[in-house]
DNA sequence: ATGCCATAAGCGTTATGA
């Protein structure tokens, strides 16, 4: 998203001509005082959100029901001096599905503490995931987000430019795999094979004319969610024009 | 060789993004 403020005539927008029924957004750049709710709400949306300061922060907007709604995850690890638990998950039951917004940590660089964070907030996903399909296979759930990692080389346009890089290390794509080891399914892909599509594109170096993106926002969906996805597509005319997120939607209809 | 983009906080410049 990249600021809900900055684009929430664009968000209301984007509601109307999409006609979503749920909606999960992260990098809201906002605390829940500074949140438009009424965008949602004059729509006719219910929306939940989560933000602390002027990073991260996360919502979920939806019109077939909110309920339930959870800050965080069990064991989500801080960051920082004070082990700081930031505005990076929320989840609510939407319709019959727990839908989860999830704002991975970036990683900054690959010998830097937030590395090590990004590494351990996704085995804490990853066990959270577990612990609930243990509980009960048939649940629908899915995990929306930017995920800040792209599992495979067909997920960059070019895989030399991001030698030493994150995003694209062997730890963080073994961390991403565990999630789909774990039962979850990347539903996007079927629909949308690469290579060359892409969810984001850096706002520099004019990488979305170029056609130069990463796909590292997904929803990854569990069994009895997957089974009804119908089909998939980046809103890549959501990343044109001025004011523009430098990320796509990635939109799934689970109509099946 | 370097800056190039965009946001928030806040009024100069830094932090963050990926």
């Amino acid at each position: 998203m990249n600021s809900i403020r900055a684009r929430a005539e664009r968000i209301g927008a984007w509601l109307d001509r999409s006609d979503a029924d749920v909606l999960a957004i992260q990098e809201l750049k906002c605390r829940d005082d500074q949140f438009p709710a009424q965008v949602f709400s004059e729509r006719g949306y219910e929306v939940a959100f989560h933000g602390l300061n002027q990073w991260n922060g996360v919502a979920i907007a939806s019109r077939v029901g909110l309920a339930d709604v959870e800050i965080g995850f069990p064991d989500v690890p801080g960051f920082g001096d004070q082990d700081d638990v930031e505005a990076r998950a929320i989840s609510a039951d939407c319709g019959g599905v727990r839908v989860h917004s999830l704002y991975v940590p970036n990683g900054r660089e690959l010998d830097h503490p937030h590395y090590t964070y990004k590494l351990a907030w996704l085995e804490a996903l990853r066990a959270e995931v577990s612990r609930t399909l243990a509980a009960d296979a048939g649940t629908r759930l899915v995990l929306c987000g930017d995920f800040n990692v792209a599992p495979e080389d067909d997920d960059v346009w070019d895989m030399a430019e991001f030698d030493g890089a994150t995003h694209v290390s062997e730890p963080e794509r073994t961390a991403f795999a565990a999630l789909l080891d774990a039962g979850l399914t990347d539903v996007a892909r079927p629909f949308t094979p690469g290579p060359g599509v892409y969810t984001f594109w850096d706002y520099q170096k004019l990488r979305f004319p170029k056609k130069q993106g990463m796909r590292i926002d997904f929803q990854l969906a569990s069994p009895a969610l997957a089974e009804r996805a119908e089909d998939a597509f980046v809103d890549r005319e959501e990343r044109k024009g001025k004011g523009a997120s430098d990320h796509a939607p990635v939109v799934v209809d689970y109509s099946g």
